[in-house]
DNA sequence: AGCCAAACGGACCATCGGTCCGGATATGTT
DNA sequence: AACATATCCGGACCGATGGTCCGTTTGGCT
């Protein structure tokens, strides 16, 4: 699914560099400082070869959160319960909410500059609309009900950078977590 | 508030001219078609007289916003019950919410546009501050607990304005208003 | 009328996302 | 090893955008 036929090796080397670049200037400095030049230029890599392989600012980003998330994707399809398939929906569905918001913590950089990226696209992107089935799937498992989908694109909307930025301190990092796993809670536990 | 002193006539027309134009651009066009050069044009005026009565692009959609709002505003803290003081906290929620939802699904392009523009200093704008502190005080107290400021944003989170886009349907305009409220009883309505 | 602070306008600038194409190169074949 | 060619590369180039600057105009006051 990444590659079509046989990929050439600069190509393969050419994309790791650019993620790891665009990573780079995404950690190290603000992510409004990650235009395409920059990256291209700490990748060691012409302008025209990052849109080659990401088709645009937007698309990189994506590439890069997706990259991010994949281990997760995997757990939750694959993996063993409570992530994976198995447990009772309120215990999965918690799990999954711990696991997408460790990511989230510790890449609110990135999601912020991906949601500016991707203006109006977002809702109908295959990973948005991944991690809105799933929830959909487990909310309506829970606490059956018309809006189960309307409370997935709730809880993801809590997802947001700078909300995260805004609301993590250091010396409790893992608050924002609590709070998501509070709320969906709420959401499920009222009879 | 919105003069200092003695406001020259011409600043005036000016500045009602520039959110004319920049309303009717929203509207009309796609929200990505609002560029400070095409309002100016639209409105008759010099770029720089933009940006001297709105700051950026940023400032100008948060007028927009603003203006929009202003008459919930007023609503909410001197007006008559539900909206305003008097009635109990659940009520005055809903009447709450609902009002900001028929803005928001009005006006929902502005709200993607404004997203867009105000990175993150959106959760310190002042706007969203009164928004927020509203919220928090009706939740804490129809449902007293430590994350009341936490389900405040997360209610607010949701007035995106592209989620908006993808959820209201032209037969049923008023379906996201009626998640929102059903969400927010959800998490206060639990024992 | 005449003064001056306030406001104006639009040329100007830096930067950005995105395109394009001549040239380089990896890879399979003979 | 030499070749052939599809693939990929680099970076000059472009149009548009947000934002600045400063010489000029204008509104308000005496």
């Amino acid at each position: 699914m990444t590659e079509q036929r046989t990929e050439r090796a600069d190509a393969v080397r050419n994309r790791r560099a650019v993620l790891r670049a665009a990573e780079r200037l995404l950690t190290e400095h603000g992510g409004d400082q990650v235009s395409l030049d920059r990256v291209a230029a700490l990748a060691g890599v012409g302008k025209g070869t990052v849109f080659r392989r990401f088709g645009s600012r937007a698309g990189l980003l994506q590439a890069l959160l997706e990259e991010k998330a994949q281990e997760l994707r995997e757990a939750v399809v694959h993996g063993p319960p409570p992530l994976g398939p198995g447990a009772p929906a309120r215990e999965r569905l918690l799990a999954f909410l711990d696991g997408l918001a460790l990511i989230a913590e510790g890449n609110a950089t990135l999601l912020s500059a991906h949601g500016q990226a991707c203006a109006e696209d977002k809702y109908r992107d295959p990973s948005y609309l991944f991690w809105h089935g799933h929830l959909s799937g487990l909310i309506a498992e829970g606490r059956p009900g018309p809006d189960a989908g309307f409370l997935a694109h709730a809880l993801l909307a809590v997802f947001d950078g700078n909300l995260i930025r805004h609301l993590t301190s250091p010396d409790d990092p893992r608050r924002f977590t609590r709070s998501v796993q509070q709320m969906a809670m709420a959401l499920l536990d009222r009879d």
